[in-house]
DNA sequence: AATGAATGAGGCTTCATTCAT
DNA sequence: GATGAATGAAGCCTCATTCAT
């Protein structure tokens, strides 16, 4: 069938590169974990690095539409933020994998990191339109900065994503520890942490 | 002084992690950076290894000790948050090669990065301690999880730091960043994004 | 016409190995310019090698053809001599990747390299001809060695050739350039460079 | 001793490239024949391409170092092509590597190559000079062009003791066939190949 | 304390060749 | 006849580490 192999070493390279770094990771591991021979990898990619980007790219584009897609055409802000925050925390915990190499292979001056960071800002930018929406609306609080705002969300969910795939005495299934983490950070934005005279 | 080529590999290293990441540096280059012969190093530190996570305990002993000291006494947790919220990005902001490493080399299963983990999970206690404070005295919200929180908190501090030392088009004196930096985290964290009908 | 494909594919490979030479030639190279898969030239050819001896074979034949077409049956040896430089120019100069590989992939022990001198000698025997039959006839001086007199001869033909080719500033014709050489080479083998008591 | 590794792998170096040329020589041959590890070949060269440029700026140099040294300061034009003549075939029989080297790695559009050529063009231009002097002198023929002339003769001369080398039935002592290929070549150059009516 | 030449395991990449379609 | 995806042996180069001085 058409691009088999290619998915094949594509979701190996996933794999590989999300265990153990660019760096680290061997192209030798790719090819024996996709089940084909090394020069197999380079009949279809030109090397390590376009083989990796086009696996950061893809991550991003799935990520990026798969969010557009939960949150589909609600019109209320606050709904619209806990939407991309339960679509942003679900694949990141989904492809943690992916999760990790966003933010441990982004910040550099390589050209790949630069698109890296460029990905991350598409993302930022979709909080960041929330964000203003609500502010036009009136329900949201106007902000200072509204994309620095979205930037540091986007670090609270990610981080706050990876830290759990990394804590090894989580419990509890994959269901339960995203709507955990939802729940945490949308209360978080939402109300902040101190308690505002007005509420109950 | 004592030490004087200790401290001045111990600064090239710095710097050279920094630019490359753990795995592109070079000792070569540490060498370089610092004036001495490749076997100096070697002399004076076990390996690349051994360098690296003696810069980085180094790196995070220093910033909990400048993060307490600008903390001081404060009995207001609400002030002490913004203490320690002012304290954290300023030191990230200025060792942003710091900053840079804690985030990209943190993730993983090498012990190494068990052991940054761990680095940041004391700062993040640190955070937590003061939610945990506030939450007791009343002023702060109630949280489902103190620790989670905390760790968002510290994702939404430490990316917003990155971000902005790798945006190319910013613009101001360091000590603006950084204050807008921290207006704009404190404002998210204190008060979240929504309108509260008893606010002003 | 019968072997079109295979025409191509040698008209294609005489380029490719012309300009990068034997070992730095790739077969990928010779299918994309032939404008045929890689299978077919594996379909054609035994292999690489096989391709690069039919090629040079063919080069030889027709190298020899043409001289020998050339030097027509003029009986006398200075006119005969004149023809062949003549001939010899004209065709390295015309296949001038064909004079490169000939001067550069014919020193070694490979079997293939062999081949290739004993295709040289071919070349120096017509020399030596001329030069045994006009000794004979006594219009040339007697040789101490005929055969090391035309490899000199062939020597000095070739590199000049391989020379002018790939001196960038060279100008005129290509009709002018090869005139230029025969004319040059002639002199010096007929008269050598000595200025005889016995002539103007 | 001071550049000994060096000189050791220079000269294996040598040997090596001219046995098999520039692409089928591999380092791990050179490394083995110099007795020492293929990572001591890189921390003195930066790779294959500056060991063999540097090789053949080496034999170039030494080459036209003992050309001079013996033509001397020989006045007569004749007696200068002599010694010329008698230095080029020697050194070039006794590093017959080197010539290999030179006749087939300098025919092509790699920059390594260029540089190959201008070498050539300085041996070219020794034998140059003493043609134009030798015509200013009125001992020798004016040429069309000294230069083509000097190709020539370097064609000759170079590809005469290629062949002999690798004529596999050669007979005598190195110095008797030297002597030979000098007669011979001089005898070509002197007087030319057609019986001049002034002379015996 | 410091040096820097030497090492060699390890990884990336190339490319001639095969073979099922 | 022709294709092109797949292969894997082979080679270049890097770089952390060692060690004799």
């Amino acid at each position: 069938m058409r691009g088999e192999t290619i998915e094949q070493i594509f979701h190996s390279a996933v794999e590989v590169f999300a265990h153990s770094g660019f760096e680290r990771a061997k192209i030798d591991d790719v090819a024996r974990h996709a089940g084909v021979a090394k020069g197999t990898i380079y009949y279809h990619f030109k090397g390590k690095e376009e083989l990796f980007v086009a696996l950061m790219r893809d991550g991003m584009e799935k990520m990026t539409e798969q969010i557009h897609r939960q949150m589909g055409r609600e019109p209320d802000p606050l709904r619209r933020l806990r939407a991309l925050l339960q679509a942003q925390v679900e694949y990141l915990y989904e492809h943690g994998t992916f999760a990790k190499l966003l933010l441990s292979e982004s910040w550099g001056s390589v050209e790949r990191q630069q698109e890296f960071r460029a990905k991350i800002r598409e993302l930022v930018e979709l909080i960041e339109e929330v964000l203003i929406q609500g502010a036009e609306e009136g329900s949201f609080r106007p902000q200072m900065s509204h994309h620095d705002t979205a930037v540091a969300m986007f670090g609270a969910i990610s981080v706050s994503v990876l830290q759990d795939l990394f804590s090894p005495e989580r419990t509890g299934t994959r269901e339960e520890r995203v709507a955990g983490l939802v729940a945490n950070l949308e209360k978080l934005f939402v109300d902040g942490v101190v308690v505002s005279k007005g509420k109950t």
